[in-house]
DNA sequence: CAAATATACTTAACACTGTTAATAAATCAA
DNA sequence: TTGATTTATTAACAGTGTTAAGTATATTTG
């Protein structure tokens, strides 16, 4: 059964090629721009083949959607370095930030755009599980800060919820230019270094630092 | 002159009447999902005469654009009712998160989508009035806050912006359905006639509230 | 080995989309 | 009434996602 086993492994690398060819085009020109005929020209197939590899395009852009989660939890590998409950909060939502930053278009799909969710929504299963596991890392955190004395009488889904939407509204924002037409330059000196996001960020953790 | 007086006057009209049929099509099925050929063929017009009172189909979905800030300005002006500074804050954070709830499609065209702010950058002017605008009303309320003692050491424009981020966040992630994977019904009971996002502003709320 | 079947892929087409060029009809000014 | 201007239309372009039908090629079966 070698054969077939090529074969199969030929048919799952035209997939991985297809996917590939899709997210440098979504990458390069963002999706809006990117068509099937577009993805099927840089893999040099018709564009009805793309059909016979995945359902349709939200089914490309779910994988996408789904690498996105991969690349956004191996960031975050590195905050089990961080001791401190608190500390690492602090560092995850630096990780978060940057993540957005430097992956807008990852961003965009893993949180905004509802094509991605559709699909879940269309394969019957309700429940989100990249989505989930992501946020079940900022809910353990918190919990921890709380054994730690931190968030006291709130509830702790209350407390990742927040932080989540600070830091989630903070990148949309940014992401979709709604912070251009604010001009905070004249408060104080910029650090060109910094983006607008990461100077919130700074008074958020100084807000919550006053909660201890 | 009174012809032609008439005759503007019936242009303005018509002006008037294509951007209402595209907003009950766009209420109705949302903006993707509307064309320009479903908009004329509500006006009872061919679909190239649009195209003479409106450059294209991103000039009319900023007419609506507009038309959300309008409203939005409008809610707001309750808050001059209220007299302590703080309390206006909460006030238009709970109008912020109702606009947001009851009109999800116009809170995507004035503060996600964007095919407005494109149109505001291809016409020149870099400021986006009606944002900067509502944002001021917001901006003005922090800076009274701190002359009555609140959010001590922190520049108002980075408190201001940690709002508006938190609120758009909890927003935008409800609307985007990136909260359904988070079942927190089991932390406390649930009144069905709160939103996600009031329970969340709430302890947000009483954040703020620990500040003083 | 030859016929039947299954696999992988392509061409042609459908029903749309936003938008423009060319054209016709109506209204106005001379 | 003629000519110019305004207003609306038809036809078309280049594109979209997607499906049905057809065509080679390779595999299995008789």
């Amino acid at each position: 059964m070698a054969i077939s086993d090529r074969k199969l492994r030929e048919k799952e690398d035209l997939k991985k090629r297809i996917l590939e060819a899709a997210k440098v085009l979504f990458l390069e020109k963002g999706f809006e721009a990117t068509s099937m005929r577009n993805i099927a020209e840089r893999v040099e197939f018709s564009p009805t083949t793309l059909y016979l590899y995945y359902k349709d395009k939200n089914d490309i852009v779910y994988a996408l959607h789904q690498e996105g989660f991969k690349l956004l939890a191996q960031q975050f590998r590195i905050i089990s370095n961080v001791e401190h409950p608190y500390e690492r909060l602090k560092t995850m939502g630096r990780i978060y930030l940057q993540f957005a930053e430097e992956n807008p278009d990852f961003y965009e799909l893993m949180f905004v755009r509802q094509g991605p969710i559709l699909h879940v929504q269309k394969h019957n299963r309700d429940d989100w599980e990249e989505g989930s596991r992501t946020y079940n890392v900022l809910y353990e955190t918190v919990i921890e800060c709380q054994n730690e004395g931190y968030f006291k009488d709130l509830l702790p889904h209350n407390v990742s919820l927040i932080v989540w939407s600070t830091l989630h509204g903070m990148c949309t924002l940014h992401m979709h230019m709604r912070l251009d037409c604010v001009k905070f330059e004249d408060d104080y000196e910029v650090d060109p270094e910094k983006s607008r996001p990461e100077y919130i960020y700074e008074t958020f953790m100084a807000f919550l630092e006053r909660l201890k």
